[in-house]
DNA sequence: ATTTAATTGTTCTGTATCATAACAATCGAA
DNA sequence: TTCGATTGTTATGATACAGAACAATTAAAT
């Protein structure tokens, strides 16, 4: 079904194409978003999302309280400032966040005697309770991905080169 | 540097610690972030865009409106359905979108006569211009990222890995 | 020691992204 | 001809993200 509109006759006029199709040479330099890196890449982080999401609905717990709650399951005592700054969250908007898992009495805030500005961050226990359950659902969801991946080689491969992206030159 | 605050005797009582701190067997089921696939995907995909949007600020155009007129250079006459359904936008937020290439004169909606309901949309000459020039500019950008990756093999590799995960089982 | 600068948590604000519902015009099928 | 589906559109709300400003506090400069 070619588009056979208003078409001028397109004369040589040693001069490019005018209207809205381009050259042939010219959609040779046309990459189809099937090719472009950030495609791709932005295609299937939106799924891994989406299936994280769909698995955490339940517990209504979003992809970044996962990473808040998994670092202080870690490293518990760090203030606001490290861990946001770590996970690439503004101090800013940690501030909500921290607030709701306070709320729901999985964190708290300990003030940090040695400075009296910052506050150290901790589990309660009823936070590790649900860290518990929380590892569970997301070790389901990260088996799920690398079988589709192909195995656990196919992972460390895929994570190697997302590594080289970020790394400093 | 071994954490050496109170941490109480975790006195052997069959049970589960009661503190922040998880015990040692809970430990080794809490991956760190860095071997998570959603998080070091979500990172690269951060890093790729955001190299994306600074070579393309002088420009004023967004990933977005970047994906859109690439499809239209490449397939000139979709209807504003097909081409917000292939990018994964929903169609209502896809006017906004369409009426702003729309103000710059790169785009236009055409009336289909076929169909009186839909547009078939196309660029406009001076839009095939524009593609030219961004299409120069997404080629230094993706250059970049070939390099960071270790080259052209490294890239299809990838490509392949992300395939994967976004193919259906 | 006193002033000055920097840090920490916070609030406020603005913007971009994304999803959902409703609607008129039009089309296709029953 | 009627009824359901589609197309583009508007309106609305939720969420993510960034920046400015501010009080309390700490650290550094003089």
């Amino acid at each position: 079904m070619s588009d056979t509109t208003t078409r001028p006759p397109e004369t040589a006029k040693r001069g490019r194409p005018r209207l809205d199709e381009l050259s042939a040479t010219d959609l040779g330099t046309i990459p189809a978003l099937e090719a472009i890196i950030g495609y791709r890449l932005r295609r299937a982080q939106l799924y891994v999302f989406q299936d994280f999401i769909e698995s955490f609905a339940r517990m209504k717990l979003r992809p970044a309280e996962f990473s808040v709650l998994s670092v202080m399951a870690r490293r518990p005592g760090l203030k606001q400032t490290e861990i946001a700054e770590e996970l690439g969250i503004k101090r800013a908007n940690f501030v909500a966040l921290m607030d709701s898992l306070e709320k729901r009495g999985l964190a708290e805030r300990r003030k940090a005697d040695t400075d009296k500005r910052s506050h150290s961050l901790h589990l309660t226990p009823e936070g590790v309770k649900f860290v518990r359950k929380m590892m569970a659902v997301w070790t389901a969801h990260e088996d799920r991905l690398v079988e589709k991946l192909g195995g656990p080689r196919e992972r460390d491969r895929l994570i190697e080169l997302l590594d080289r992206i970020v790394a400093p030159d």
